[in-house]
RNA sequence: GGUCCCAUCGUCUAGCCCGGUUAGGACACCGGCCUCUCACGUCGGCGGCAGGGGUUCAAAUCCCCUUGGGACCGCCA
């Protein structure tokens, strides 16, 4: 049974790669009909935080990242790792070292400048007895001869030279286990059968594997994804944008977007791009994850949340504005619209909105008068010629039983047909009384929506405006 | 500095393992069509095998070197 984990530690927010990551994972364990795991890497007291944990939490949450297991917390396992590191220390496995980091600090600069590799010479190994005053660490003796071979399910066969490797540190001095320690503890029981995880971890493969061995247990098979690069191809990181999760619910994206944006990221089926969840599922493995760290692309990130805006259901999607509605100020906190109403406003914008702020900032007009019109549009499109045309559609709508787009429509007819003008020469005047803008949704379609209460407030207001203005010019003449 | 990883349009990638394609798709960009504006849609365009050596009748594909990028070398994970 394949049974993989996510192993966050929480000193931040999920991140684009380490959500990448969880999906990989996640996926494989789907595709696979096997267990995900989820792991709280929390050993560094100083820089986990609560607050981390429930961010992430919440982060894969809404990503749709269940968990069969977990979350566990090594903070939480740690005489585990005490009776492990005692199991090396009885056979001679792991010693204590009495090196202080002032030291190793020293020596490790002295290496640096002198050009030599910055590694642990391994001189307590032989020590006798403790040290005054220090409160020593275990290290791992390992074996620096010959080489260490990964056989990689992305990377394929890599081969370490074992001189690289020192004897690293398993118990800190205060007692508390390292990274590199209860990760190879924890993996190998819980029974881990492939790890997934970014390829910054290759490099402490080849410890790890010597650790497994030492500790008697099985090394699992490996799977190294490369990294997610900026722009600049340096590791993405804050100063490119936004890289958390949840920053991405808040800029109005939908899970669904981001998540297929970065399984594409990396891996890919050919030449299809839009994959639903149970394609996903199907289609995933590690063969087709690629070597190369890949660049992110947030247009086409946009692109795809457009796609699944545009495809979206409407009443999950007028639910998930709601929020946005009430950030942009156009309803109360906590208010309610009607939902029959507000579905009819997502599907006039629908098509147009790229997210769901973008989706809010569209309506507005819906919820609020045009507070001053477009200068451009109100010099092209509300001028004085314009009037007999906006009194004639005022006149046809007033009459309107029925405020359905169709007889909209009629009524726009009967106008242009009136004064034997085309449709533009009345809709974009109409457009810019209603809206304020010279862009909007579909003409009939908005006045529908908005209603004819607020539809002809609008025109006659703007017919007063016109007329105003028009005044106040003849009088400076 | 050492070790490891990587290299196809600006970006994500198919093709590479098993040599023979006008090197395909998508985002972005540009143009046409559609049209009440914008968008959607649709049609078309721009644009790439990092460089150099081999091997071969034939190399994006196999081998070597160079260059470039990334990661790691912590009492961080």
């Amino acid at each position: 049974m394949v049974r993989v984990r996510f192993a966050p530690s929480p000193t931040g927010y999920l991140h684009l790669g380490g959500a990448r990551t969880a999906i990989f994972n996640w996926l494989f364990a789907r595709h696979h009909g096997g267990r995900f795991i989820l792991r709280i890497e929390d050993t560094d007291r100083s820089r986990s935080t609560q607050e981390s944990i429930q961010e992430i939490l919440e982060a894969m949450r809404w990503l749709g990242l269940d968990w069969d297991e977990g979350p566990y917390r090594q903070t939480e396992r740690m005489e585990i790792y005490r009776r492990e590191v005692q199991k090396l220390l009885e056979e001679g496995k792991a010693y204590y070292c009495y090196c202080t980091p002032e030291e190793l600090e020293e020596r490790r600069k002295k290496a640096l400048e002198e050009g030599r590799m910055p590694k642990y010479d391994g001189r307590c190994r032989e020590r006798r007895g403790p040290r005054e005053g220090v409160n020593p660490v275990v290290r791992l003796k390992v074996d620096q001869e010959g080489e260490t071979v990964i056989q990689d399910l992305i990377k394929g066969e890599v081969v370490y030279p074992n001189s690289q490797l020192d004897d690293f540190i398993l118990l800190r001095s205060d007692g508390t286990p390292t990274y590199n320690f209860v990760v190879v503890v924890d993996d190998a029981l819980m029974g881990i059968t492939h790890v997934i995880r970014g390829d910054d971890h290759l490099n402490n493969t080849p410890k790890q594997i010597q650790l497994y061995r030492a500790l008697g247990y099985e090394p699992p098979r490996f799977a190294h994804v490369p990294m997610i690069l900026g722009p600049d191809r340096a590791r993405l990181s804050k100063r490119h944008g936004a890289t958390s999760v949840l920053a991405y619910r808040e800029d109005g994206y939908l899970p669904e977007a981001l998540f297929n944006f970065l399984v594409r990221l990396g891996w890919s089926h050919g030449d299809q791009e839009i994959f639903s969840r149970e394609e996903l599922i199907r289609y995933f493995s590690l063969e087709h994850v690629g070597k190369s760290p890949a660049v992110y692309n947030p247009d086409k990130l946009l692109w795809l949340n457009a796609h699944y805006i545009k495809t979206g259901d409407t009443q999950r999607l007028a639910r998930l504005l709601t929020p946005f509605l009430s950030k942009e100020g156009l309803i109360q906190e906590g208010e309610e619209p009607d939902p029959d109403w507000l579905c009819r406003v997502v599907e006039t914008l629908k098509e147009r909105a790229r997210t769901l702020k973008e989706m809010a900032q569209m309506a507005a007009f819906y919820f609020r008068e045009p507070q001053g019109y477009d200068p451009k549009g109100e010099k092209k499109f509300l001028k004085p010629q314009v009037l007999p045309y906006l009194e004639g559609l005022v006149q046809e709508l007033e009459a309107l039983e029925d405020f359905s787009e169709g007889e909209i429509e009629e009524a726009f007819n009967r106008v242009i047909a009136r004064f034997n003008i085309k449709l533009k020469h009345l809709a974009q005047p109409c457009r810019v009384a209603l809206t304020g803008k010279t862009v909007s949704p579909g003409i009939y379609e908005i006045i529908s929506v908005m209603g004819k209460e607020k539809a002809l407030s609008r025109l006659k207001k703007a017919i007063q405006h016109v007329r105003k203005k028009e005044r106040s010019e003849a009088l400076s003449h």
